[in-house]
DNA sequence: TTATTTTCTGGACAAATTGTCTAATTTTGG
DNA sequence: CCAAAATTAGACAATTTGTCCAGAAAATAA
């Protein structure tokens, strides 16, 4: 049963994703090629179909599985940090941005419509959960994907900013800033009317 | 001074951009040849390169000076509405949105560097203007440029929400949400006085 | 260890794309 | 009408892509 766990392919996996991540760094997604990523690993370009259909499946099969790791880690971190009525917890959120600084940045400046969005959707929906979860029972008066789009957009706008500008103030700012722009405003929604406005449609 | 007047080059590129936009709605800008682009055209292959350098050349001299336009009616739609301190004129960036619909749900599939981060920049640099004309004198407890792109970001998912999901809601109504979402936060950070928190470095 | 299975390799292949270049053809403006 | 400019089809070498093969190399099993 030694068939998954041949080395060699745990090898060649491993150099194939690091030589593209490393060229990443360097150069556009589009721009990089299937010779280059093989190139880069040493390893023979036949070999790299042998693992993957094309550049998109290297990228899927991995990212795909990074980004798993880092929603698990951001999933709780979002439920008990963001809208807790009291307690400013959102500093851990900074801190997960900084310490994988790179790869968020990554997501960021190579985004289209492969990470970016990607990850925006995946906000929204532990987002949108949350705010479910909050609100059980009496139903909001406002659509509840339309805050948790506007939650996800605020929050990664303060996170790119403070990443792209090499984190000029410590985490604990950066979350009483998001605390401060957002909050007041969730709580004004939330003390709406279900009829506060009537020209919806 | 006929030579710019020639008819020839008008149709051609004119031929072109609309090829190039109407391909782009079918598939990714990556995928896009042009020789695709030639062929939907009905120009010849030579043709395209007798005025545009390569398909990254056709997009930046057709849709740059489209988003110049676009930009132009943005800017003073941001100045008056955003942060007007009594009413509500968000109205009409929606309503701007609703008429140019086409064109940002492409910018916003598409993204990827060369449009969306571009927009992106683009509005951030205006609100952060409009910002400063407001703060004028006082200076503000918060990064300017911070706030911008928290603006930006919040702003972009509540119109790229409305447009996805089709316009559910009349540009009023979600004029009246982004009103309500933003505005608290924004005279929370106004009020806050420039020592509120110590530890920003 | 030896035998067997799996993976890796370099090379070759056709197809598609890119950017450049010609030499003819058409259109425009004067 | 004529000269200038734009358009055209086609050819061209250079890359890239995805597939295939036969042999070398390595891991696993007995």
């Amino acid at each position: 049963m030694g068939r998954k766990t041949d080395r060699r392919i745990q090898r060649t996996r491993k150099a194939l994703f690091d030589a593209f991540m490393a060229l990443l760094l360097e150069k556009e997604y589009e721009a990089i090629t299937v010779t280059e990523i093989a190139d880069q690993a040493n390893v023979g370009r036949a070999t790299f179909y042998l693992h993957y259909r094309d550049k998109d499946d290297l990228l899927a099969s991995n990212i795909e599985a990074l980004f798993e790791e880092v929603a698990g880690r951001i999933r709780p971190l979002l439920k008990q940090s963001i809208l807790a009525r009291d307690t400013i917890q959102g500093r851990i959120l900074f801190e997960e941005a900084a310490r994988n600084k790179d790869l968020y940045l990554l997501v960021f400046r190579q985004g289209g419509t492969l990470l970016y969005d990607r990850l925006q959707r995946h906000m929204a929906d532990l987002i949108a959960e949350t705010l479910e979860t909050l609100i059980m029972g009496g139903d909001s008066p406002i659509e509840i994907s339309l805050l948790a789009s506007y939650l996800t957009g605020a929050l990664t706008a303060l996170v790119k900013w403070w990443l792209e500008n090499d984190m000029p103030c410590s985490a604990d700012y950066m979350a009483a800033v998001a605390q401060h722009l957002i909050r007041p405003g969730m709580e004004q929604v939330a003390l709406l009317e279900s009829d506060w406005y009537t020209q919806k449609e």
